[in-house]
DNA sequence: AGCTCTTATGCTATAGTATTGCAATAGGAG
DNA sequence: CTCCTATTGCAATACTATAGCATAAGAGCT
């Protein structure tokens, strides 16, 4: 309420500006290092997703990138998307075909995520252990575990409150 | 291979027809006892789903249930599955937009799959500890776990083999 | 049986999500 | 400067899911 960049995102207050520029700037960084085209539609799919702050469809953001003047097919963000998604800086909530960009990209990490069904609100947390409990069972039947999707859906602490 | 009833699948070797028949008597007398209509439409679409035992998408479904005389709207198996996943007999497998028969109905319990990427198999398992990890970042948070979709996509033991 | 409330179905249309295929272009490596 | 690969433009289409409303069937009650 002090701080008009400060918003209540994710279940906890944070100066949003500031962690968006910096998660930016970590992608960024990253694609040099790595030889990857951070290219004009990519950045900009990042930062519309970085400024959301939450998850938002294919669609809704082909509208946001039209506003901006790019072109508008779904072709132009999916592939974006997979661009995103595929090296980490933006993750796929399959629960509700949406994407959010990550918060600490460029960082190894099997995210899990807290999905709010009434304010659609979405939180990024971390395993401590990749992989799980699965464990046992991929080793007893042979199944090797290359990526997890782990989504708990339920009611955050504000909209709880709200009864 | 000695077994023509006996197929492999979800990375185990089982006699498929003999689970099949028990998951549905179960369901049924779960219906029964729970006052549900178990009807012929909703009937069908387990049944479909017992014999595929695996996953498939509700176009197909809807494919098998017209080859089996029934009406072929996508309403028609939209709705048979919302009762099916709501009663818990048939889990929707989001990374495949495709839907499992579960294999032991009429038990609460919170599943967790692996997905094969090669041959699509799903296997089902369960977490010896629902709502798992996030119960630490529940509490700190408040935020309050209703469900949970936990999907490990990797390779099955057979496809790891053909390299 | 007859009534009535609730649940399920029939039907049509439409909304929402995602991919394919091919031609054109731009960026990087040698 | 040329070749090669990655990216974009563009059009079409495939795939997944829901809305809305009318009709019919089943469950419980009198």
């Amino acid at each position: 309420m002090s701080n008009n960049k400060s918003v209540s995102i994710a279940f906890k207050r944070h100066d949003h500006e500031r962690c968006s520029d910096s998660a930016l700037k970590t992608v960024e960084d990253y694609c040099k290092r790595h030889n990857l085209q951070l290219t004009p539609t990519r950045r900009k799919v990042l930062e519309l997703l970085l400024e959301a702050h939450r998850a938002i469809g294919a669609y809704s953001l082909l509208d946001l990138l039209k506003e901006a003047g790019f072109r508008s097919q779904p072709t132009v963000a999916y592939r974006a998307l997979d661009f995103l998604v595929e090296h980490g800086f933006v993750h796929k909530i399959q629960r509700l075909n949406a994407f959010l960009a990550c918060t600490h990209p460029g960082t190894a990490h099997s995210p899990a995520f807290m999905i709010c069904r009434r304010c659609e609100t979405v939180a990024e947390t971390n395993l401590e252990v990749p992989g799980f409990n699965l464990s046992i069972d991929e080793r007893s039947l042979g199944f090797k575990i290359e990526q997890t999707v782990i989504e708990a859906q339920g009611l955050c602490h504000s909209c709880t409150e709200m009864t």
